[in-house]
DNA sequence: TCTACCCAACGAACGGCGTTCGTGTCAAGT
DNA sequence: ACTTGACACGAACGCCGTTCGTTGGGTAGA
């Protein structure tokens, strides 16, 4: 259903309820149930709407981790670009989509390129696919909703507060960690992330 | 809040409302807001009070990789002991609770003992808890409540379904990996996630 | 052409939710 | 004994997802 992903853009995944989505489709509440079993169906409508514009690249054994590293870039991308759909990608339980399906598939597909077995590979797409579902979700309540930016605020000068109001040889080193995990190094954590698990599964294929 | 947790662990999550909380403590709902000032503070108190029991490792740095899983599965373990917390941890944005800042030192302290700098330290420790949030989450979700048996085996048959419709040869992957799947090897999933990461980690250090 | 039927679409309502407001109650201070 | 203040509470508000019984228009048959 395109108008409740025009409602989620523009006003936010708490204002995607059946009646606000009727009201925009000038009918009554009741009438959608005449095209969608559930509110859940309708988020698997949505989530599956927007997990199809994430690419999925033809697998080539020579460049599998970079690809790998697409793969989870562009579904993080289209999630981000989606900001909310992420949480329903956590809320539905079992993703049997069209398009979430070709998503482990492909990639497996690459996985299995890189010279893993049927069972690493599967592991590993688990893993990777949890990952992104959770750094989409993080990074979408940063750059929106949920929170504004004044009770972001409020929340880090708690934080401050508190740590500040213990003895500071309990958190060395969290106290110094506050310029690395702005906003603006969002990025650089996924990268940091993706790196250190290829980094890993490389390890394990050359075993094999 | 100790009622709460009762009710989250006799009924689920679902019926840890305002109302069933008043309920419970024999009183009428506006009177919980006495004690507390919102529903998510209500939850926040809950995560504290779950994270609370899991232990914190004393580093030492010829044990520090075993001691970081440990560390994991700690985290991993209370929540799931608590269906339902871990979507809480979720929906909490920014976890500035006194037990949430002591795992996150705890960890950070860890990295470091394995000799990463501090970004590095402060990278790997994100993307940890975030794989032990969306694990307990997802373990969670399989052990208990939002989706019964029936459901899930319901969306079983359908992804089967699904797929068998299609051409075999769009997902010779897919169709193979159902065997690697189940609840059974969640455990396995969570050792191999970890696994891999340290690796990847040890590369990492090791160029340091 | 007229009639009978069917079913998609709908208005209205149900039972729940989080939260707020104004009132009552009771113990401590004077 | 009287005042005062803080706390607890009943009732209500405005939401939510979903269901029920009705309706009205289009189509198949006579």
């Amino acid at each position: 259903m395109k108008a409740a992903l025009v409602i989620l853009a523009d006003e936010g995944l708490d204002a995607v309820t059946m009646r606000r989505l009727a009201q925009a489709l000038e009918t009554g509440p009741a009438s959608l149930y005449a095209h969608v079993s559930n509110k859940d169906e309708l988020a698997e409508l949505m989530l599956d709407a927007v997990l199809a514009e994430a690419p999925i690249p033809e697998p080539d054994p020579a460049l599998w981790d970079e690809q790998v590293r697409e793969l989870v870039r562009g579904q993080i991308r289209v999630m981000v670009a989606h900001p909310g759909i992420a949480r329903i990608a956590w809320d539905i339980a079992v993703p049997v989509t069209p398009s979430s399906l070709r998503q482990g598939e492909a990639m497996l597909a690459l996985l299995r390129a890189g010279g893993l077995t049927l069972k690493q590979a599967t592991y590993a797409g688990d893993a990777l696919s949890l990952y992104a579902k959770a750094y989409a979700y993080e990074a979408s309540s940063w750059t929106w909703g949920d929170i504004d930016a004044a009770e972001t605020a409020r929340r880090g000068e708690q934080m401050v507060a508190y740590m500040r109001s213990l003895p500071a040889e309990a958190f060395p080193n969290l106290l110094q960690i506050g310029e690395f995990f702005s906003a603006e190094t969002a990025a650089e954590r996924l990268e940091f992330a993706l790196d250190t698990y290829l980094a890993g599964l490389k390890v394990l294929a050359a075993g094999n």
